[in-house]
RNA sequence: CGGGGCGUGGCGCAGCUUGGUAGCGCGCUUGCUUUGGGAGCAAGAGGCCGGCGGUUCAAAUCCGCCCGCCCCGACCA
């Protein structure tokens, strides 16, 4: 049966007078639009803005109007009874905190421009919180002292402020947002296992109920910290992500740090050669000049970190991953030409590990135990017959971007990369809040230990963004029945006319009285525009009462999802109609 | 933060090059007609042309500064 605390349970008549009154699409608040508004690109921006459910305030601000909102609590209520099934107990934490504890954390300086920093009137310094883990372990170290107390799960859904360099793509990457996040708190990392399998088990039942597609893949834990992270990813062209992802063996993560196997390129003859080329300096040039395929030749990239300039290398045809990079060298940025020249001696297009012993070079694994030509560190020239880790030392190290077709790591299938909308994640956070906040217990020997701890966050909106974008047509929303704003859009062809009226609330009540969620579009607007508005708007069913159907004693009924359209027969419409929504949910 | 684009009735847009009393479509209001695929006819309402300053007899239009929004990139617990 369908819930039917999303909309209030009614137990008074006056309840149930409200609840009608609000299903009723004359008196329901859905401002939609006929044309696509200018400042939309992504489809679910568009359809959600059209189907009226949301209202842009200011970059990054959204208005949830009442049918947005039905989305969202639906998909919230679904998060609720997930999260409840795997002992996490709900409770609600302030946005606006105080800027101490993030100080003791380490991540008031550590974040940067993206947190909002405020004063309060008498000078203290605040934050409005873009995430929850050092409120949640203040208020561990002060509650929690045995290990008679662990475990605990503890999980809200609440607003998340971060004042993003791009808000962008509608409510997929927004200042305000609510999150469901929830922490937990063990004796080990053991007992820390179990619980962040828990999680995973209840985000794959939440996704899978809330009828959308995404896997599961390894990603970088990040400024989270800790070693062990997950994320959830619903597969969208509209995504920020991508994860590579083997069909074989199912190996997929994040393309941050995703690995692969490159092929291997020929092995031509050692020992080196200088060339002259001049004014011959990208890869593509070089690659012509040389008549040698890029994959054999070193790209070098010089960069700046904390420690100093670092060259790191790949092969010509690979691409440098940021993100695995920094893991090793932490925050870095590309050197300046003044820079490249003043270390190198030779101007951008013309470096190369040759000679560079005095700083720190980290070559891509993909370059041990071949031969490349490479920049020679004197403008005009590059070097050939380079044997690295012979002609010179460096670090081997996966720091390459893994590119579609490549060999999984772990079998012998080719990678797959695909856009990805984040929809959820998982961390291993282990002692990196509790240690500096003194989140600790008492273990059985009464020796005080740091509480173990877990991080997971899901975000309801993207959610329905990505039900959206993976299912809309051209006609608009399909939504999945369990987040459906309605069950069934009941269109009243002509309301004037008493019998179609008749039959139409008649149909009405008895699909109320079955518990399914019912929109009745009992406005005197004309035929085409209650059809084009339930189709943009993406109930699982539409239902027409008409006269052409009805000269037959039947209603007409409309599958949203391939626009299927079937006649049912009016004694037991009701019954075939909920039959049919079983069916299809 | 770097690059690009756009700000004109509620929405989508034209007008700007070449300064001279602001226009189209949709929506909205009223009346009549219509009622199974975003209806028809008629009559209406509604705009400091993002803001400020400058040039000019005159600025939506030219110039400068600022603000806002979108896109690409950087960034992103």
């Amino acid at each position: 049966m369908p819930d039917r605390d999303v909309t209030g349970a009614c137990t008074s008549m006056a309840g149930i007078c409200r609840l009608k009154a609000v299903m009723r699409a004359s008196r329901l608040f859905f401002p939609t639009l006929k044309e696509d508004p200018a400042e939309a690109e992504a489809v679910s921006h568009k359809l959600m803005i059209r189907a009226g459910l949301v209202r842009q305030l200011a970059a990054g601000l959204y208005i949830y109007l009442p049918l947005g909102l039905r989305v969202v609590n639906k998909i919230n209520r679904i998060i609720r009874e997930e999260m409840d099934a795997i002992g996490a107990q709900e409770l609600s934490m302030p946005v606006l905190q105080p800027a101490e504890i993030w100080q003791q954390s380490g991540r008031y300086e550590a974040i940067g421009e993206e947190m909002f920093r405020l004063k309060d009137r008498g000078g203290r310094e605040m934050v409005l919180g873009m995430t929850h883990e050092e409120i949640v372990t203040w208020l561990a170290a002060r509650e929690i002292r045995s290990y008679r107390d662990l475990p605990q799960v503890w999980y809200q859904l609440q607003t998340k402020l971060r004042d993003e360099a791009r808000p962008k793509s509608g409510i997929l990457r927004t200042r305000e947002f609510v999150m469901k996040d929830s922490y937990s708190f063990d004796v080990d990392e053991a007992a820390l296992e179990e619980n962040y399998y828990l999680h995973t088990r209840a985000y794959k039942r939440i996704f899978q109920r809330a009828g959308i597609d995404f896997y599961m893949v390894e990603s970088d834990p990040g400024m989270m910290g800790g070693a062990t992270a997950h994320e959830f990813m619903a597969p969208s062209s509209a995504g920020e992500d991508e994860v590579a992802l083997c069909p074989a063996c199912g190996y997929a993560a994040n393309v941050e740090l995703a690995h692969s196997m490159p092929s291997q390129p020929a092995r031509p003859a050692a020992g080196l050669e200088e060339v002259e080329t001049p004014n011959v300096r990208s890869i593509d040039e070089v690659s012509r000049f040389l008549d040698i395929t890029p994959d054999l030749l070193i790209k070098s990239l010089l960069v700046i970190a904390d420690e100093g300039p670092v060259l790191a290398m790949v092969r010509g045809d690979h691409e440098l991953q940021e993100s695995k990079l920094r893991r090793l060298i932490g925050e870095h940025r590309p050197a300046q030409a003044e820079e490249i020249g003043r270390i190198t001696g030779a101007e951008a297009g013309f470096i190369g590990p040759l000679g560079l012993d005095d700083i720190r070079m980290i070559a891509d694994e993909s370059l041990h135990g071949g031969v490349f030509a490479a920049g020679a560190n004197k403008t005009g020239y590059h070097v050939r017959g380079i044997v690295p880790g012979t002609d010179f030392e460096a670090g081997f190290a996966d720091i390459r971007r893994v590119r579609e077709g490549e060999k999984c790591p772990h079998c012998d299938a080719s990678l797959k990369i695909e856009r990805v909308i984040e929809i959820g994640n998982i961390f291993k956070l282990g002692t990196k809040y509790s240690k500096p906040l003194g989140a600790t217990y008492l273990d059985e020997d009464g020796k005080e230990q740091p509480i173990v701890m877990g991080s997971y966050g899901i975000g309801p909106a993207r959610v329905a963004a990505a039900a959206v974008e993976q299912l809309a047509d051209g006609k608009g929303i399909v939504w999945p029945l369990a987040i459906a704003p309605f069950a069934v859009h009941l269109a009243l062809v002509q309301p004037a006319d008493s019998q179609q009226k008749a039959v139409a609330e008649k149909l009405y009540a008895e699909l109320m009285s079955r518990g399914v969620e019912v929109l009745l579009d009992d406005r005197s607007v004309s035929p085409g525009v209650k059809f084009a508005e339930a189709e943009l708007l993406g109930c699982p069913l539409r239902v027409t009462v008409g006269k052409r159907t009805l000269a037959e004693n039947a209603v007409e009924v409309q599958i949203r999802r391939g626009r299927e359209q079937l006649s049912v027969q009016l004694p037991g419409a009701a019954g075939a109609i909920a039959d049919l929504l079983d069916e299809i949910g």
